[in-house]
DNA sequence: CAGTGGTCTAGACCACCTT
DNA sequence: AGGTGGTCTAGACCACTGC
């Protein structure tokens, strides 16, 4: 399968990946039973249930006992809830809803170049929302989209609550990580007024470059956030 | 090996758990090999296995080809980098030096009642320190030590820089995770001396509750943070 | 009922470490 | 050489699902 050592259920878990991030198999597909795969790739049963396994403790596989395995889909909730980090004091759950204030497509800065792996000259889309939890306006976002991505995804009309299940139903991306950088800023007049907030009030910043399967940084946002009423969220293990 | 329907995996998960909260097994013991403990528990070396891998994955063992499978301990700097997401612009980890404010008993307020599960009453160490990274003074921390599960904490003259470090060694407690709350606020005008920022100046704020390996809260930590040359990073999976 | 994943076992061989 | 963990296989039985 491979000249260069790996264990088998290695490069198991690499042809599965890469069928993954091919598209071979799409989210929701029903993958072949285990004995299936096992016969295919010349393998025993054992070693593809340890690459199955691994696949499903990475979210990007979901098995069900007496049913099958599946490429695992962001609709869920479970899966949504991974990146959404804001809880309220008591540490429950929230869905927040979304206004869109602008989209416009233009040139990737230098920042977001350097920050997407994007060439000179590269063409993105900003998009501008709002988002607010339990009816109090939270989180005024940025966020980077690079055309060479998401091919015209700024003429899209109506865009969902959730971004990462369109890139995943639309643009066959499936966002399977993101690295959060926070810092505290004093609130820029020009965006005090999206905020209910006054101007060089003390804000949440957080910068999130989205990882697709491949391993890219596909989406790059930047977020002012009040903290009066919400916090930032996380475990760490 | 119980009467309710367990798998036998998780049974001698629950087992070596166990043992692990009462230090049966203290951090840096060498553990049994896999074959001693599946005679012992009368199960094949198999289902040991299954049971050891997933405390590895969970940061409790460490198992080296050849040698052995060993208690986790606080000491390796992989260990440390779990908790501590303070890094460089450019990514880069950082060690942060550390100097001790202050150190006093208290009565435990009632939201550090609250936080910790601690009756009315319970006494408490107060920790104020202050830690440096490359030279710069970025956090201000007051870390709140409950007296009954850190006896005579406030006793100690040279604390570590590391307390985890310090609680594992002398206590016995194992912190597996954490839960950060972070918010932005204005500086205290209080504890701006300590930071080197004016007043009012905006200032992360990093709530933690830290947990021990038995699932309790056993230390609760408010910093407030510069984030005017580092940021809080943490990778969402 | 057949098909799926979940668990458990037993045994083989390998790579690594220590003596 | 002997002991450890790492990999791989083969086969058994169970629990759940859907026809």
């Amino acid at each position: 399968m491979s000249t260069s050592f790996q264990p088998l259920y290695k490069q198991v878990y690499d042809v599965l990946t890469q069928r993954l991030q091919e598209g071979y198999w799409k989210p929701g597909d029903l993958l072949p039973s285990e004995f299936a795969l096992a016969d295919e790739l010349g393998v025993s049963q054992g070693t593809v249930r340890k690459a199955l396994n691994q696949l499903v403790t990475e979210y990007l596989l979901d098995r069900q006992q007496g049913k099958g395995t599946f490429v695992a889909e962001h609709t869920q909730e479970s899966s949504l809830f991974r990146f959404f980090r804001w809880r309220e004091p008591g540490g429950e759950k929230l869905i927040p809803e979304t206004t869109v204030i602008s989209q416009s497509r233009k040139s990737a800065n230098v920042d977001q170049q350097q920050k997407l792996g994007l060439p000179a000259g590269a063409e993105i889309n900003e998009l501008v929302r709002v988002r607010s939890l339990l009816d109090q306006i939270t989180l005024l976002e940025f966020v980077v989209q690079p055309l060479s991505v998401f091919p015209d995804i700024d003429l899209i009309k109506e865009l969902p609550n959730s971004l990462y299940t369109l890139y995943q139903e639309r643009y066959g991306i499936s966002i399977i990580s993101a690295r959060d950088e926070l810092r505290a800023e004093a609130l820029p007049k020009k965006f005090a007024k999206h905020l209910n907030l006054p101007p060089q009030h003390p804000v949440l910043v957080v910068e999130r470059l989205s990882i697709n399967i491949d391993g890219r940084a596909v989406e790059y946002s930047t977020a002012y956030c009040s903290t009066e009423s919400f916090s930032y969220v996380v475990n760490l293990k």
